[in-house]
DNA sequence: ATTAAGCACTTAATCGGTTAAGCGGAGTAT
DNA sequence: ATACTCCGCTTAACCGATTAAGTGCTTAAT
């Protein structure tokens, strides 16, 4: 493997010149330049990446992948991992995926950055009040956050506009004439289940009906929770006639419940979804959901982390815009 | 950050006596190597990584994603991709992300190694001769493909038990009484396409049928592609009653021909896939398909290359088993 | 003419580890 | 008693880059 000092002695100059040709810095002449380039092309040299991040950066970017049986399975990451390494490698990043086990996330990250291996970490699912920013900051890493921030995250953040999403998801249900509408929110510990929230009410309001303390149910994030939520709302002696589910997921088993209700989605039940996961489309009937581009905001956080990691000023926070794909799983009330 | 240096001062030895404690080389004794241990512990010290690399190994196994509008959104490459990554992380392996972009893969993926960046690739999709793995051999870069290796590939590949999944679903084609059974092959230049095809000529055979050339149409891997064979077929003078398509991928696509054709999926055509998508469970029909185990892939290609980059002996070549999902698009011949 | 300033380089320190070689001292064989 | 071998540790070379400091030369300023 050709070194440095391969191509000086080839081009008949120190090492340092040719770093200094390699990275553009010092003062050197145009014929020194050419001889230090052709020599570099006659050996196809590359600087060796060891050494060079012993003294500057890594180049690479660390995320952290939550244990769990999906992981990279769920598409919704699969496409943020996609859009935040492609975004990354057209300004000389890498991704480095750190499955962290058993281990906590937090921890994992911190020895990736105190070890050098990433100068930055893309932290999933960003919580309210997160321990894991909070410990990562407070050591010095250099972290941004997935998800809607709040005002206490002490890292950047990039999010969807979750607000406008579920806005324009209940002004839908409400133009098609429904008045008892549902919500089943994730889990109030993840960073984006206010602003989803906050959107329903706001919206509710807007077209002057009040958000029903009672239609409103917290779940966790799995099919099964979304199937609970669903039966717990269809218990209720007056059942919503239209619910909003903060994820697609949610909405697939509140479909289930619905059908083993022997209630028809759409006909019986309107149903609205968050995400737009591929399988959305395929749902019987079609899942009428949000759609979140998650590639663009894998390539955000991109953007965002590498600012940061080189000490540039960090991109005005973007809430990236959600889009309402009307299909089959909503219609006007029963007897409207 | 805490150095070795550091912890060499506080347990009072030399950095050669802390490096041969952390990495359990030389002859320490027990209470020299205690004192280093809780010096290790008292400053929180890591290694970095750089330095350690710069005479070792990276520790970090490469992926070049190819080029395409999918990429990591494919489910069987994300899936891949967590076996990958989870295997290697038990083995002390991290997995670096690289997007081809527009540059070819090879070229990408030597340049990855010959900075040290990192130990070993893996090259995703394995083809008939293929050039990368050739490339990348001759230029003493250490890379596994996944897919099924033929006699003249240059590295190490995991692949499918093509051959037999195909000649399982060929049996179960046979067994519902079909006699004119079609194959949608995937690019002949692909290295899984050709055991597929063997798999499906040798399970006809042993049911005393024969392959009809006229039945097996190449296609490419799209869904469109699947659209286009199976109008093909269709035009066939006297049409396929089944059909096993070497990817679900296509088999989506020949649905949506056959629907548009105006036959019943299962009750007009038998349609088997591969791979079994996600989505192959919510078509309508439900898509009987080869379960493909592609974590378990990304596992075996994690050990593979690990053991290579380690100059262990490599483990035999195992084809992973393929299983049959039955579900509604197989059903008899019409008027069986 | 003299000094100062700039240019185009080189020298050498440095990053933080790994590891071959060396070196006392204790234990064993002759 | 002498030599030989291990053991447990240190010294220092080394990995391959970056970069501060230094050097000799040319050119501009006084």
């Amino acid at each position: 493997m050709a070194t440095m000092k391969d191509v000086a002695e080839r081009a008949h100059v120190s090492t340092a010149t040719v770093s200094y040709v390699l990275n553009g810095t010092g003062t050197v002449t145009l014929a020194t330049r050419q001889r230090v380039l052709s020599a570099v092309a006659a050996l196809n040299y590359q600087p060796n990446h060891a050494a060079r991040s012993l003294r500057t950066r890594a180049r690479t970017l660390g995320l952290v992948l939550p244990p769990g049986p999906a992981g990279l399975g769920d598409p919704a990451l699969a496409e943020l991992v996609a859009g935040l390494s492609e975004a990354a490698a057209t300004s000389g990043y890498y991704l480095l995926l750190a499955p962290s086990g058993d281990r906590p996330e937090y921890e994992l990250g911190a020895d990736l950055a105190r070890t050098g291996r990433v100068d930055g970490l893309v932290l999933l699912d960003l919580r309210c009040d997160d321990q894991r920013a909070a410990h990562l900051v407070a050591a010095g890493v250099r972290c941004v956050g997935a998800g809607a921030p709040d005002a206490g995250t002490p890292c950047p953040a990039v999010g969807l506009d979750l607000a406008q999403g579920a806005a324009d998801a209940t002004r839908h249900l409400c133009a098609l004439g429904h008045t008892r509408i549902a919500m089943i929110a994730l889990p109030t510990d993840l960073a984006d289940s206010e602003p989803f929230y906050q959107g329903f009410v706001a919206a509710l309001a807007a077209s002057g009906r009040e958000a029903d303390s009672a239609l409103i149910v917290e779940a966790g994030t799995s099919q099964d929770d979304g199937f609970a939520a669903m039966q717990e709302l269809l218990a209720h002696p007056e059942p919503p006639t239209a619910c909003l589910a903060a994820s697609d997921t949610l909405a697939f088993g509140a479909m289930h419940a619905l059908r083993d209700a022997g209630l028809e989605v759409g006909r019986d039940l309107a149903l609205i979804g968050c995400g737009d996961l591929p399988l959305a489309a395929h749902t019987h009937p079609a899942l009428t959901t949000l759609r979140a581009p998650r590639r663009a905001m894998g390539a955000a956080l991109a953007h965002c982390l590498i600012a940061l990691v080189e000490r540039r000023p960090i991109p005005p926070a973007t809430r990236l815009p959600l889009q309402l794909i009307i299909r089959k799983s909503t219609a006007p009330p029963p007897g409207a």
